[in-house]
RNA sequence: GGAGGGAUGGCAGAGCGGACGAAUGCGACGGUCUUGAAAACCGUUGGGCCCUCACGGGUCCCGUGGGUUCGAAUCCCACUCCCUCCGCCA
C-alpha cells in the first residue's frame, strides 16, 4: 500500500509511477480527494467530540455538587451534540473505508531505475551465464517429461488420478532429488538468515499483507469452511510474522529463509506451459526474505539475488538474469530481478527466482515497523526476497541438462552428498 | 468436542460508570552522587490519525466489533484468542 501522503505531497510522481506500469492515473484523483473529504471530516468529527467530553466532565462535577438542575441542562446540551457525532463518526468510517479499498488496489509505484517498458518483451537481460547453445548434444535435447517419466522418476498420470491435472508426484530418486534441492538450499543460507518452517494454512489479513489479496483472489486456494488460504510462497507468512510489531534499529536487518509448500490455482493459464513440471499447482520452494531500513534494502538486494544466482550457478545450470520493466512488475514490487535457468529438452528458459525489493509497500500492508536509533517515532521498514530454489523448473532442468547418451541423469556434483553418494539416477 | 477461567502499557498487576492514557512494582533511559561501578535519590518512559515551521493542541486505542449512557477500561450483546480440566488424536 502507497503511503497517502504522497498522493498529497507528490500527486504527479504517484500518477508517473502508475503510468509507466500501465496503469489508470486517474485513481489518484479519487485518492486525493477522497483523503481531504476524510481528512475534513474526522477534524469536524473530533472537534464535537471534544465538546461532548467537556460538557460530560462538566455533568459529572454538577451532580456530584448537587446541582441536578444545572447538569440536567447541559446532559441535554450534549445528547444534542452526541447525535450530531454520530453521524460525523459514521462518515468518517465511510470514508476511510473507501479510502483503504482505493489504495489497496493500486500497485507499488516502480524504482526510477527500473527498466521502460509495457511487458515481458522489453525485461532487459542483465547479463548471461553459463549458457552455450551449440553445446547441448541430442541426448540433452530431450524434455524432463519424456525422460523422467521413463525413468520413473515422476509419475503425472496417477497425480491426476489422485487430485487433477497440474499435480505431480515425484518417485523414487526423484522425490528424493526434491528433498536434496531443498536442504541444499537452506543449507547454503542458514550462516545469516534464520531457518523458519512456518504454517501453509493462512488467514486473510496475512494474504492482504503481502498484496496478495484483495487483487489476486483467483489465483489462491481458499478454504471456505475455516476461511483459510494455502499460501502461494513462504513470502506470505514470513512477511506476516513480524506484522504490527515495532523492531529495534539495533535488531536490523532481519532475514528469514523457509521451506514450503507453495500451493497456486494458476487461473487464467489452463493449456498454457502444461507439459510436465513447466506449470503445476502444488511445489517446493525455499525462500529468503528479509526485513530492513531504506538505507539498507540496495545491499540485500544485490545479497538475495547473489544467493539466489549461486546455487544456480554452483549447480551448473545455464542462467540469465532479467532486470523486469516497469509494466511487468508484479504489483507489490518496486524492483525485480528474475532468473531464468535454460532447459534444454523444453528449449526453454524457465522462471526460477523473482528477487523482489517491495519498498515500504508490503511492510506498511504488514505494518511492519521500526524505532531509528536517532530521532522519535517509528518507520515503516522495507522488505525484499527472493526464491533460494524452487524445486520443479530446477529439477526439471537438472533432468535435461544432466541426461546422458544412455537416458539416465547424472547428479551434480553439489548433489551427491544429500543423496548419500549417488552419482546417478535412473 | 464438553466444562470452567481469562484477555489492561516493554513485563507484572490494580482499577469494575464520572477529572483514567490509566495506580503500583519491575525493566529501560537521563541526571545527582562516585576515581569508576553498584546502591540510593530525582526525573523521563506507548502507538495511530489530524492541525502547527515549531512550541503545542485535538482525537482515537484497556483482545475485536456492536450496543446502553450526558459520560464506558468499567454495564449489555456477539465474535476472536489464550489458559486449566475431561474426551479424542499423529
Amino acid at each position: 500500500m502507497l503511503d497517502v501522503r504522497r498522493f498529497r505531497t507528490e500527486p504527479e510522481a504517484v500518477r508517473a509511477g502508475l503510468v509507466r506500469r500501465g496503469e489508470d492515473p486517474s485513481t489518484v484523483d479519487e485518492v486525493v480527494a477522497l483523503d481531504a473529504e476524510s481528512r475534513r471530516v474526522s477534524a469536524q468529527r473530533d472537534a464535537v467530540r471534544a465538546e461532548v467530553r467537556a460538557l460530560s466532565n462538566e455533568v459529572g462535577s454538577l451532580f456530584r455538587e448537587e446541582r441536578n438542575e444545572e447538569a440536567a441542562e447541559l446532559q441535554e446540551q450534549s445528547r444534542l451534540l452526541g447525535a450530531e457525532e454520530k453521524g460525523l463518526d459514521a462518515r468518517v468510517d465511510e470514508l476511510a473505508a473507501e479510502l483503504r479499498h482505493r489504495l489497496l488496489r493500486i500497485p507499488n509505484l516502480p524504482a526510477d531505475d527500473a527498466p521502460d517498458g509495457g511487458g515481458e518483451a522489453d525485461n532487459v537481460v542483465v547479463r548471461v551465464e553459463q549458457y552455450d547453445p551449440d553445446a547441448y548434444d541430442e541426448h540433452q535435447r530431450v524434455p524432463h517429461w519424456d525422460t523422467a517419466e521413463q525413468l520413473g522418476l515422476l509419475d503425472v498420470e496417477r497425480a491426476v488420478k489422485l487430485s487433477g491435472s497440474m499435480f505431480v508426484m515425484y518417485r523414487g530418486a526423484g522425490a528424493a532429488l526434491v528433498r536434496a534441492l531443498c536442504q541444499l538450499a537452506i543449507d547454503r543460507n542458514v550462516d545469516l538468515y534464520e531457518e523458519v518452517r512456518p504454517p501453509t494454512l493462512v488467514r486473510t489479513d496475512t494474504m492482504v499483507a503481502t498484496g496478495h489479496l484483495p487483487k489476486f483472489v483467483d489465483e489462491a486456494y481458499h478454504m471456505e469452511r475455516d476461511d483459510l488460504w494455502a499460501v502461494p510462497t513462504a513470502e506470505v507468512p514470513l512477511t506476516s510474522l513480524g506484522r504490527d510489531e515495532i523492531l529495534d534499529e539495533a535488531a536490523l536487518p532481519r532475514r528469514f529463509v523457509a521451506h514450503t509448500s507453495c500451493f497456486r490455482r494458476e487461473a487464467g493459464s489452463a493449456g498454457k506451459d502444461t507439459r510436465g513440471l513447466l506449470r503445476v499447482h502444488e511445489f517446493d520452494k525455499v525462500e529468503l526474505l528479509a526485513y530492513c531500513m531504506p538505507e539498507q534494502a540496495p545491499d540485500l538486494h544485490a545479497e538475495i539475488l547473489a544467493r539466489a544466482e549461486g546455487t544456480i550457478r554452483d549447480l551448473g545450470l545455464a542462467y540469465r538474469i532479467l532486470d523486469l520493466c516497469a509494466g511487468d512488475l508484479g504489483a507489490s514490487a518496486a524492483r525485480t530481478f528474475d532468473i531464468e535457468v535454460y532447459a534444454p529438452g523444453a528449449d526453454r528458459w524457465l522462471e526460477v527466482s523473482s528477487v523482489s525489493w517491495f519498498s515500504d509497500y508490503q511492510a506498511r500492508r504488514a505494518n511492519l515497523r521500526y524505532r531509528p536509533a536517532a530521532g522519535k517515532g517509528t518507520e515503516v521498514l522495507h522488505t525484499l526476497n527472493g526464491s533460494a530454489l524452487a524445486v520443479p523448473r530446477v529439477w526439471a532442468a537438472i533432468v535435461e541438462c544432466y541426461r546422458r547418451p544412455d537416458g539416465r541423469i547424472d547428479v551434480p556434483e553439489l548433489l551427491r552428498p544429500y543423496l548419500r553418494g549417488l552419482e546417478v539416477l535412473g
